[in-house]
DNA sequence: ACCATGACTCCAT
DNA sequence: CATGGAGCCATGG
């Protein structure tokens, strides 16, 4: 499991106060287009607590709707405690708090 | 190697 | 804007 073991890095070292997509991770790992694969690994969470999933959201910006470490709001209220602010929807605005380390 | 599945994304209606 | 279908990738049986 290289790929997931890739996957769970990355979203390890996302930055407090930032988000990832699974596009944007996908395309650091290798093909822009594994966003599957990735959703897959976040979806193993091996280890959670250590994996901060919830700073990993859609191409949109929303948090994954079939989230289920504690539930949407649980992860709206970590973003928000990580200086991340969510719309009603769960939506971040990418365009300030995506993730572009890696870019 | 093939088929089925899935926290995704894009295009069409 | 909501829903449906198709494509892409990695994993497991």
């Amino acid at each position: 499991m290289s790929f997931y073991d890739e996957v769970y890095d990355i979203v390890k070292l996302i930055p407090k106060g930032k988000v990832a997509t699974y596009g944007q991770i996908a395309k650091i790992l290798a093909s822009p287009k594994a966003s599957r694969a990735v959703g897959y690994a976040l979806h193993f969470n091996p280890a959670p607590g250590i994996i901060p999933c919830h700073r990993v959201v859609n191409r949109s910006g929303a948090l994954a709707p079939a989230f289920a470490f504690g539930g949407r709001e649980v992860q709206a209220q970590l973003l928000a405690q990580e200086g991340v602010p969510c719309d009603d929807d769960y939506v971040v605005d990418l365009k300030v708090y995506q993730w572009n380390g890696e870019e």
